[in-house]
DNA sequence: ACCGGCCACCGTGTATGCAACGCGCGGCGA
DNA sequence: TCGCCGCGCGTTGCATACACGGTGGCCGGT
């Protein structure tokens, strides 16, 4: 009788329009889809087997959570947010994560603690063994026990969402050499911070770890000047 | 060349489903229409003068935004959140501010400065004439100067968006008869706070103003307490 | 009298058709 | 040669029509 941690699951069956809402979100954030292209009604419709009505109402449903632009008249394309809207949603990024990684720190319970203690070993298995791919999905894991960790559900959508749209501009961040073990490294010592009940280190840790994310980030998309906030 | 703070204005004209979009919202938001009530699209329709295709457009905008919660195959009602939701949003709505008024603290501009004290004084009056609708609207304006201090778009637009979710259920705060008064000395410590550049005591003040401290924060993780505004 | 299944109504989900708007190209004039 | 205007095409916006699923009530059985 626990209470799930979404008490609310309105997808008894999923609708067609969802379904398809749910793939393109998914090709977005997976970079499938690149930021720019145009997304048009009748080919997305013809590619799902579908009319329009249902790609029409995918689309609408995809433009407030902001993965695509949509221009009254002119159709939707994959949203392409310029550099200072992203340094943007970094900053509230990491002020979100802090926010549930401070109160991780003071509210998790001991099932809660194992589960990320478990997840950081076996990330730090992943690291060893140079495992890319593996490691890029347990991040998004340990990330989203951060969240659950934190008790709040708003903050956790809200967290999520960000994550989601700012996910096809991180892609490649892993790739960089040795980032994959200054992130576990800095993973760590958020753990290390929230297990020891340290709200403010905790909140520290995780701000410094998006902070060097985003830098990363800066470095990778060319040599503009990283002051954009 | 200068770049314009909203690089961006989708909204050359409204189309119906928009419109409507807007309209529902602001029912919503101004307690038009009651949490719980459903929203019945051929009704919506007759009442709009349109037919149920930019209805069902609209609901589904709206759908992302928490406003309604549609149900795949059983429509839509106005979102009825219970009292832990309501207490987590406020719980984040107050980090959120916190933040943006850090923020200005900082980094608002002179002019800014300027705009917030002048709402300040014109909001002084209306405490002293007693006028609570003319307060009602200035407040939200005070905040969204807040908003628009902290120079981050994103922030606030999901400041906006969470203060929107929460706005029909803080209808009647302002009715209790000391509440008016007490509420402007919040804003005038707030004020105080950011235009001595003091980050963490504009956060602080603004967190007490929202009504959260974080302790209540704090025992609400493990605990949840209806204790909601 | 209570319970179970059946049926009909209501509302949503999807498809299709038509009209209006925006855009690009070609022609005309300066 | 360059700029402006008008026209045609493609795409989106909206309306209408049909199909599917859900819900509530009725009826027969126990």
């Amino acid at each position: 009788m626990a209470a799930a941690p979404p008490p609310e699951s309105p997808k008894p069956r999923p609708t067609r329009a969802e379904a398809i809402a749910a793939q393109l979100a998914d090709d977005i954030v997976a970079g499938r889809l690149k930021p720019g292209a145009a997304l048009d009604e009748a080919s997305l419709a013809a590619q799902f087997s579908v009319s329009r009505t249902p790609v029409r109402e995918a689309l609408r449903q995809l433009a407030p959570t902001g993965l695509v632009q949509a221009v009254p008249r002119r159709g939707c394309v994959v949203a392409v947010p310029d550099a200072a809207q992203l340094a943007e949603m970094f900053v509230v990024m990491a002020e979100l994560e802090a926010m549930a990684a401070a109160h991780c720190a003071m509210a998790m319970t001991p099932h809660e603690r194992r589960g990320l203690e478990r997840q950081i070993a076996s990330m730090a298995g992943m690291v060893r063994a140079g495992d890319v791919s593996a490691y890029r999905a347990a991040n998004v894991a340990f990330h989203h026990l951060i969240y659950a960790g934190a008790h709040n559900g708003y903050l956790t959508e809200i967290a999520t969402a960000t994550r989601r749209r700012l996910a096809p501009f991180r892609a490649a961040q892993l790739e960089a050499p040795d980032r994959m073990r200054k992130s576990h490294e800095e993973h760590v010592a958020i753990v290390t911070a929230i297990q020891r009940g340290d709200a403010a280190g905790a909140a520290a840790a995780l701000r410094a770890h998006i902070g060097v994310t985003e830098r990363t980030w800066i470095a990778m998309a060319g040599s503009r000047r990283p002051d954009a906030a």
